[in-house]
DNA sequence: CCACTATTGATAAACGATTCGCAATAAAGG
DNA sequence: CCTTTATTGCGAATCGTTTATCAATAGTGG
């Protein structure tokens, strides 16, 4: 049977409140906080029976590794800063992209990934 | 200087004629028809070169490594077909995705990609 | 409190994609 | 037609990411 451990709690936890997507590595470090001695094998495998569990989910972005974030927060897409290279969610969706594929295509789904600088950085570059 | 060789040609044509964006192994299966011993490792120095040249752009899509096409296509997105995993290029864009963003952040660029099932497929699955 | 076994940490290994090293080849100018 | 040297083909090497191995550890039900 599946057993609760204190490295799968902390995993569970360093997604369910970073509030963005991470990576295996930005898990682990959030994670070490409650589990110093966690180990990144450990991360990835409970990554991976998460996502299969349904309970995370994998976000895949042009040219990147994959992220995760907690599943069912319905549908929406992806943002990232070009400074920090993190990525956030972003809600809302322009809808009505079927029309845009080539005549005789049949499109079932889509994913949006905006660029641009993120608060945070926005302010850091005011202040220099 | 440099140097107009067959393999360059035939790299640059292949693209060329492709009409959608191909993997460095599908530039290499395209390029072989004219050059037939042509080795992968020429086809991504030469894909490597005629991007920095700006003759080609690389397409990067979720979870797939790079793709390369002409330069100088203008704005425009990309299809994925779920069953042959060809890509196309899909003409035209929503716009005005900035608003999407959460308040704060600036929004420079985006990506779409489209995924569903090509015609050629369609016209495939029809016929079993 | 025990026994069972899922889970872990550490490290090696696998993996696919891309690049490098080098001798052999072949454009291009004179 | 030479000479120069950019370019090629081949295989080995690298890169970052992810997985496998395996002995040691620690949940869990009884």
């Amino acid at each position: 049977m599946e057993r609760n451990t204190r490295q799968r709690n902390a995993i569970r936890e360093a997604v369910a409140q970073a509030g963005r997507p991470l990576l295996p590595q930005e898990v682990l470090n959030a994670a070490q906080m409650q589990v110093p001695g966690l180990s990144l094998a450990t991360v990835y495998r409970n990554l991976r029976a998460l996502q299969e569990e349904g309970e995370l989910r994998s976000v895949m972005l042009p040219g990147e590794s994959a992220r995760y974030e907690p599943a069912g927060h319905g549908h929406h897409h992806h943002f990232q800063c070009r400074q920090c290279a993190r990525v956030f969610e972003v809600e809302g969706c322009p809808g009505n992209l079927a029309r845009l594929a080539p005549p005789g295509f049949a499109v079932e789904d889509h994913d949006i990934t905006l660029y641009g600088r993120c608060r945070e950085c926005l302010a850091a570059e005011r202040k220099t």
